[in-house]
DNA sequence: CTGAAAGCGCTTACAG
DNA sequence: CTGAAAGCGCTTACAG
């Protein structure tokens, strides 16, 4: 069924069927009472979205590019923040929302490149992510949440840096023994504890800025970073982290910077379980400052990854984006001294 | 830049260009070499997968039709597992996955017509939904989970009503006092508590055949369905609920049958906070056997979501599905007496 | 191994 | 208010 179909069967020709699709008002109403009728007759569902996409060269649909397996995003609070706020721009402009879960592997990048889509958001990832040379090549409008920057393609992030930097400051005050609970250095994804860790080997800019910020502030405080334990996790998770936590507590930390709220919780549990006093035996401090924050007293680093995620959106879709980045700011609650 | 272009600097026919990219095997090597150097030197990204797919006729994508704001679907664990399962089949296949989120307004139609895919699956909704006559006249695959059952569509999901008879059984056994802690009725999700509501008022059908399982329970214990309080929850939240289920607790309630897993711990919950045995003071039963179920010794029926997840995806690929429904288990715990 | 031709289903600027 | 023409970028069965 096929607008050359409807236009036989009225005794139009095919164009007259699309203007009463795309410019009702300039077709006779008797006309397109007609064709309109003729049309649900036959069962003809409109035009065809494909061929109209590839007339008007535009396809109202934007690809979210996830280096994750789709169920590690939905667990992340966080990515499923931003993905609201992509969804909800989508729903705004009418615009189709393509979800691209990619895991590091070959077919990757051709699954990236045959989306029809007009622009791509990439979820945070690592510098060397093959997907980012395929969509900053395509002639297209893409935003990459986080990192890395790749030229052609716009960053939507915080300042990771500066904010680890103020963080680490409120968080290591009066600490003898202060320590990092990282996100992955890399995909592979290793769970394991590390001591001062050279940042530039971390290939995720978000976690290497949080950690250079935290090497900033040490630095001014007159501690080695070279001697900062750093515990990585594999995923961005409460119950996960239980683990790590606990080797950094057996090293008898007494500060921990999370790299998230969640992480943030999973050492407030373990000193719960410790029956350490926080934030006097232990002090700790996060980012995102999602709704479990206060509830927690969790100092931490406020972000609004569903703004982000809006910002994204429009990018991709070709808007011009905001003129400064997104902002942050510290939140300080009782979990630091 | 297009493939036409590329051929004229290639001294080739845009044929062979496209067969370098098709069906490379066909082309003499050194051409094929020289076609793909003029192509990368031009930065040309290969065929363009609009054009393609109105070629071929087919779009190697499949359009996922959510009746909801994106943010609760994230929120709902089964609504996650499903996706997930989705996701997985579409990642074997090289589909690509569209997301629709529609909320019951006009343009959720146009929206979901608009999308370029070969086949979709709706995220279960309400009877009169306007999204299910458009998508099965559209003569592609649809599979619409949970229901409701419509000409063209295939409904994947378990035996719900019989599911609910068994679960009714195992939680009012010995209960003076049954209750049940219901879904919404409506896409109007307004949170409330009813005596005895008649079923066939229920726009779910997922919703409807479980409570017309209850009613068939009762009416094999003797028990007139009509004197059944039913509250009617906005969501399915665990925190939400709470309201809820502390109404059918002060109305003295002993057994309470909940349309999953969360609702049924938000039940375990005010057991809890009331310093209530259960099962003794108060039996629950629930849907889902996710995750938590077994930690918190819950009666539930085991389903997977994942699976069907898995299945609507191969129905709107065009694949055959399982001869057979998806199966289901009721799990008994301590939860029940 | 390569090319001329047809066509996927539609939209748009233009002419009448 | 309606139509003839061109073309979006590609693929495929066919001929050579």
């Amino acid at each position: 069924m096929t607008m050359a179909l409807v236009a036989r069967r009225c005794g139009v020709s095919p164009m007259t069927v699309s203007y009463c699709y795309n410019q009702p008002d300039r077709v006779a109403p008797g006309t397109l009472r007609r064709v309109l009728a003729v049309a649900a007759e036959l069962g003809y569902p409109g035009p065809d979205p494909t061929a109209r996409s590839l007339r008007r060269r535009h396809n109202g649909a934007i690809g979210v590019v996830l280096g994750e397996h789709l169920a590690y995003a939905f667990e992340d609070p966080q990515a499923r923040r931003f993905l609201t706020g992509v969804a909800e721009v989508c729903r705004e402009r009418g615009a189709g929302l393509n979800l691209i879960p990619t895991t590091g592997e070959d077919q990757d990048v051709d699954r990236v490149r045959s989306a029809s889509v007009d622009g791509y958001i990439v979820w945070t990832t690592v510098d060397s992510d093959p997907v980012l040379g395929v969509v900053s090549g395509l002639d297209k409008p893409v935003a990459v949440h986080g990192g890395p920057a790749v030229p052609g393609a716009r960053v939507v992030s915080i300042d990771n840096r500066a904010s680890a930097r103020e963080l680490a400051a409120r968080a290591f005050a009066d600490a003898r023994r202060p320590a990092v609970l990282s996100f992955p250095f890399d995909r592979d994804r290793r769970p394991r504890l590390e001591s001062g860790p050279d940042p530039d080997l971390v290939r995720f800019p978000v976690t290497r800025d949080r950690l250079l910020g935290v090497h900033d502030h040490c630095r001014e405080a007159g501690f080695d970073p070279a001697l900062l334990p750093v515990a990585v996790v594999a995923r961005n998770d409460r119950a996960d982290a239980a683990a790590l936590v606990d080797a950094l507590l057996d090293r008898g930390v007494d500060a921990v910077v999370a790299m998230s709220d969640q992480l943030a919780f999973a050492v407030l549990d373990a000193a719960r379980r410790r029956g350490l006093r926080v934030p006097h035996d232990l002090a700790v401090a996060g980012w995102d400052d999602g709704p479990d924050a206060r509830r927690e007293g969790l100092t931490t680093i406020a972000q609004s990854l569903h703004d982000q995620g809006r910002t994204c959106a429009l990018i991709a879709l070709g808007d011009r984006p905001p003129s400064r980045g997104p902002g942050w700011t510290a939140t300080v609650r009782d979990s630091t001294r």
